[in-house]
This record gives structure tokens, sequence and C-alpha cells, in this order.
DNA sequence: CTACCGGCTAGAGCGCACTCTAAGTCAACC
DNA sequence: GGTTGACTTAGAGTGCGCTCTAGCCGGTAG
């Protein structure tokens, strides 16, 4: 399969596919003898794989680590696995601040709604069981 | 309050605070006599909501639109409320997508945990009805 | 033979959301 | 009166994740 067609089946544009190679996302590719990427099917599993990192938010520098040790191979399952699961974590973690913020959002839009608009309701205050405390920030700011 | 106490009580830096208001995401500050901002606490109640829009993974292009819309005031009601809901929408997309990868995730981490560790498990294809639609990309590719 | 398509590389450019710098002002304290 | 520190502005810089350009090469159809 060359670079085109992998674009089309993986979702992914050609740039897309030659910068992941580039960074080490993906493997350097199989050449044919005219210098061009052939690529055997089962890149498309690891592909799909990224994309789900990357839609659970996932920064591709992470990525690269999880790559990496997916290259080097045996020996390093504990540390990959170790690796997704403080992912999951912060996956279900973000996903229980998403929940919140669609109370929130439920609730201004109920405001919208119902007739007896309040006319600053956008200033309606936020229960402060929903409210994420604020961590620190701007440490040296000079 | 001034930009400085503003910025501890709502998480953003100054120059995020001096940021926002550029762009229009927040009112065009008062001003002391020395030409300082000058704070109500009301706004307070608008950074949060923002934080939630934000969270959310709304792009400050579509928050400026609804800001924008609250400073034009009465009139805008419906508007901003069909804005929140098709974003409430879209949230709601998003968790059950998150929802769904999860699931690979724990697939993938049970692999990793498991003593019967396939070699390739790294491989192990995704069931169909979680993988996404590829839409349509690179649709002019020059 | 020529045109065209799809691929190749190196490197520049882009959109987003900040984040910081430089140079200056102002109020309070010693 | 001088120093400190928080503020002001305009504008430059950053990190991320692509996205595209320029210039070249090779295989195939007319």
């Amino acid at each position: 399969m060359k670079i085109g067609e992998l674009a089309r089946r993986s979702g992914l544009s050609t740039y897309t596919i030659r910068y992941y190679e580039r960074i080490g996302l993906l493997p350097r590719a199989d050449r044919d003898r005219s210098g061009q990427r052939d690529y055997d099917a089962s890149i498309l599993t690891w592909i799909e794989f990224l994309d789900r990192l990357k839609a659970t938010g996932m920064p591709i520098r992470e990525m690269l680590r999880y790559a990496a040790l997916r290259e080097r191979g045996a020996g390093t399952e504990a540390e990959r696995g170790a690796l997704l699961e403080r992912h999951r974590e912060r996956v279900r973690a973000h996903m229980a601040e998403l929940e919140a913020c669609l109370l929130v959002l439920d609730t201004k839009i109920a405001g919208y709604a119902g007739k007896e608009q309040r006319k600053d309701d956008h200033d309606a205050p936020i229960p402060e069981r929903l409210r994420k405390p604020a961590g620190p920030r701007q440490a040296g700011a000079r």
C-alpha cells in the first residue's frame, strides 16, 4: 500500500503520515525500489490506536514515549501498561470535569429557555461543588 | 479589585486577563484615576463561565460570539441559548467518543496486565463498532 | 515523446491560545 | 528623594500539531 492509499484508509493526510514518521510516531516505512513508501496493512491498526490516544487528549510527546517503548519491544510491557494506566486516569478525570460542565451548561440553557428570564442570568453563580480549585499560577511573573 | 487580585482569584494570569480583554472576551475594564483596571467582583462569575466553555473545548472564536451577544444584551437570548445548545451536543458527542476510547484503553491495559502476553498485542485490532468512520480529508492536495 | 500523476525531501508557514519583554507610569514606604 | 512593586502599552515570542511549498523523480497512458 502506498502513502496515498494509507491516507485514504486511515483518515490522515499524506502530510501527517510523513510528519508522524519524521518525528518517530510511525516506524520508518519500507520503500519500493524507487524509494516510495510501501506499507503493510498492519500499520492501520497502529494508526487507529494512535487516533484513540489523540482523541483522548494525549500529547504527541507522550505518544512518542509509548511508540519508543513499542519499538524496543519485549521487556517494556510493564512500562507501557503503566503509561496507559496513568493516561486512563487522566481521561477519567477529564470526563468527570466535562460531566460537571454539562450540568452548568444545562442550567444556563434552561435559564434561556424559561419564560422567567432574569436579565442578568449570565451571572448566575456556579454552585460551589462544581468549581475547580484554582491551582497555583504565574509563579514568578518577572 | 485590581488585576493582580483578579488573577489570583480567577486562576488566570494577568497576561491572560489583558489578552482576553484585548480580544473582547472580557469587557473593557473600568479604570481608576491612574489608568489601572478596577474590577467588580461580578467579573469572576463571567470568567468562571468562560472557564467552563474552555474546559469543554469551545474555541475562543466561538466564546467571542457568545460574549458579543451578551454585550448586546436583551434580545439575544434565543441566539445565546441556541449557541449553547449546539455546544452541549458537541460536548455530549465528545464524551461518548471518550467513553469508547476508554474501552479500547481498558482492553489494552488488560492485555499488558495479563500473564498471557501476546508478543504483538499492540496490534490487536479494535472492534469494528468502536471505529470512527474516516471522514473526507485532504480534499484538494494542490 | 510528452504529459500527468503521485510520490520524494527539506524546510517554511499557519492557527491557536497564550506568554513574555521592553519601556514607561504611579503610589506607597523608608 | 529614592527605591520598590504593581500596574500600563504595543508588540514579539512560544509550543503545539500539523499543513503546505518548492523543486525534483519515476511510472504509465495517449
